[in-house]
DNA sequence: CTTTGGGCCTGGACGC
DNA sequence: TGCGTCCAGGCCCAAA
C-alpha cells in the first residue's frame, strides 16, 4: 500500500545509500512485473552512477549518469532491502526481482511478490512526456497548488471527491488509505460530488491533505535513522490511521455511543472500500 | 469530452 | 486439514 509518503521514504532511504555510488551486477530474475522491464534492462543499468533520487507522484525516479532515469513504482507489494558492505549475503527469495551491488560494496535487492509494480527506463528529456508521467496532477506540496487551483480541478466534476482524489491527474501520490484520512480531518463526506467541494470546503481540503501527508512522512522519516547502516527494508513504517480499516470503532472526533451509531462506517466507491464517519463528514 | 469498470497478480483471510 | 473463493491495492485501457 506505498503511496505518496512510503514512496518519499523508500525515496530518501535508497538516496541515503545511493547517491554517487555506481551500479554493478546488476541482475533481473524473470525480467517483467506488471509489464515486462524495458529491453536490455540490466545492461543499461550496469556501470550507471546514481546522481541524483526524486520522486514524482507514487514513482521513484533513480536519476543515472548519461541521463539516463530509472523508474520504479512500488506497486502493492513493492520492497527494497539494502545490504550494507560486508553484511552477510542474504536468502535467496523466488519475488527478488532486481538485484544489483553498488560499487562500495552494498546489495542491494527489490523484491515483489504480487508484481504490481513497475521498472522502466527513460532518457532525461523523456521526464514529462513519459506515457506514465504525462498527466500527473500537481504534488500536493507543489507551492504553485494553491486553493484557487485546487478549486478549479474540482469545480465542474460529476464524480465523488473520493474518487476524484484518487484520480492522479487532480492531485498526484494519494491512495485509498490517505484519502480517507484527508477527508475525514477536513469533515468532507466521501460522497459529496466534487464540484461541490470547490471553493470554501477545497481551502479546508487542500491543507489536510497537506497535514495527513506531513505527519505520515515524518512518521516514515523516524524509522529511517534506524534503517541507514542496518540491514533494512525500505519504507514500512507504523502509522496508525484514524479511520482507514476501523469500519465500527468508535471516532476520535465524536462523543457518541458506538453500540448506537456504529461507528466508523466502510462504504464501496468505484469499487474501493472508504472508510469515514457520517457524523463528523458532511 | 467525462466517468465507470474490468483486468492485471498473488498472499492471506475466510467459509465449508 | 484442505480446498475453494474473495479481497486488497494502483494504474491502464476499453467501453459507455
Amino acid at each position: 500500500m506505498p503511496e505518496l509518503p512510503e514512496v518519499e521514504t523508500v525515496a530518501r532511504g535508497l538516496a541515503t545509500m545511493l547517491t554517487g555510488r555506481r551500479l554493478v551486477h546488476v541482475a533481473t530474475t524473470r525480467g517483467d512485473l506488471r509489464a515486462p522491464f524495458p529491453k536490455d534492462f540490466a545492461l543499461r543499468l550496469e556501470g550507471r552512477r546514481v546522481c541524483e533520487i526524486k520522486r514524482r507522484a507514487k514513482y521513484i525516479l533513480i536519476e543515472l549518469d548519461q541521463d539516463l532515469i530509472w523508474l520504479i513504482h512500488l506497486g502493492m507489494t513493492g520492497k527494497f532491502t539494502v545490504h550494507p558492505p560486508r553484511s552477510p549475503q542474504p536468502l535467496d527469495d523466488p519475488h527478488d526481482h532486481v538485484r544489483f551491488d553498488t560499487d562500495d560494496g552494498a546489495h542491494v535487492r527489490f523484491n515483489d511478490p504480487r508484481r504490481f509494480g513497475v521498472m522502466d527506463l527513460l532518457h532525461r528529456s523523456e521526464l514529462t512526456t513519459h506515457r506514465m508521467l504525462a498527466d500527473l496532477g500537481p504534488e500536493p506540496f507543489d507551492p504553485a497548488l494553491d486553493d484557487d487551483s485546487f478549486s478549479a480541478s474540482l469545480a465542474g466534476k460529476r464524480t465523488p471527491i473520493k474518487s476524484a482524489l484518487l484520480d492522479q491527474r487532480v492531485i498526484a501520490g494519494l491512495g485509498n488509505i490517505y484519502v480517507s484520512e484527508a477527508l475525514f480531518l477536513a469533515g468532507i463526506s466521501p460522497k459529496r460530488l466534487a464540484g461541490s467541494v470547490a471553493g470554501v470546503r477545497a481551502t479546508r481540503l487542500l491543507p489536510a491533505i497537506r497535514n495527513v501527508l506531513d505527519a505520515a512522512i515524518k512518521a516514515g522519516g523516524s524509522t529511517l535513522r534506524d534503517f541507514a547502516g542496518a540491514s533494512g527494508e525500505l519504507g514500512y513504517f507504523q502509522h496508525r490511521f484514524t479511520v482507514y480499516d476501523r469500519e465500527g470503532k468508535k471516532c476520535p472526533g465524536c462523543d457518541c455511543n458506538v453500540a448506537v451509531t456504529g461507528g466508523i462506517q466502510r462504504l464501496v466507491q468505484a469499487g474501493r472500500s472508504t472508510f469515514y464517519c457520517p457524523r463528523k463528514q458532511r
